[in-house]
DNA sequence: TAGGCGATGACCT
DNA sequence: GGTCATCGCCTAC
């Protein structure tokens, strides 16, 4: 592992339990896979193009993108500026504001409300709008400040990825409900019995 | 300008 | 657990 990807982990790991605050719903991350930029073939920074410039930028902005025409995912990019490493937040538990995240999930079961990370943009309303919003200052997304938590953090590998599909670069909080499940991608090759490759 | 594709979600069994 | 609809955007030409 490069101490860059070593960075990229422990800033996704990082993330687990902190809060996000989007446009009136308030949501604590339960569940993240970390991206590393130019040097991960699975991250949208691999190539660089006008869509992912965000993510050499500096630091803790928002990353968003529409996924199959229909979804959005949110990342926070991790930096440093120019590797364009980020999170993707694929899951959370909803602490504030569930009236609203349920009427925007129509009427979803709370720990479905933002399990999975179209169903998590669906619940906060993050759109292209929030494209670039920094994460640290006072604005409509908020992330809060870092927790020490005494959750058991699991990790396996990233979901829906056609590239560098082993790599174990998904993280959770052990016993969340609001987990979502593991696919694998239909496109990336057949699963080798080694262990999981690193970066 | 057109074609292909995707870090998905929902539904059905 | 497996299957399928989905469509805006990126990329190549």
């Amino acid at each position: 592992m490069t101490s860059n990807s070593a960075d990229v982990v422990r800033r996704a790991r990082s993330l687990l339990g902190r809060s996000l605050t989007a446009h009136g719903v308030t949501l604590r991350i339960t569940e993240v896979e970390a991206y590393g930029g130019r040097e991960d073939p699975a991250s949208h920074a691999f190539t660089r193009t006008p869509r992912s410039e965000v993510m050499y930028g500096p630091p803790w902005r928002l990353y968003v993108y529409r996924s199959y025409g229909i979804h959005h995912c949110a990342n926070v990019v991790t930096g440093p500026t120019e590797i364009g490493a980020a999170v993707l937040l694929r899951a959370g538990q909803v602490i504030d504001g569930h009236d609203l995240a349920r009427a925007r999930r129509n009427d979803a079961a709370d720990h479905q409300l933002a399990r999975g990370p179209g169903n998590l943009a669906q619940a906060l309303a993050i759109t292209l709008d929030d494209l670039g919003t920094d994460l640290l200052e006072p604005g409509p997304v908020v992330l809060g400040p870092e927790v020490r938590h005494r959750h058991r953090i699991e990790a396996g590998p990233r979901v829906g990825v056609s590239k560098a599909a082993d790599v174990p670069w998904r993280f959770w909080l052990a016993d969340e409900r609001s987990v979502s499940a593991y696919r694998r991608s239909p496109r990336a090759p057949a699963a080798t019995s080694l262990p999981p490759r690193d970066l």
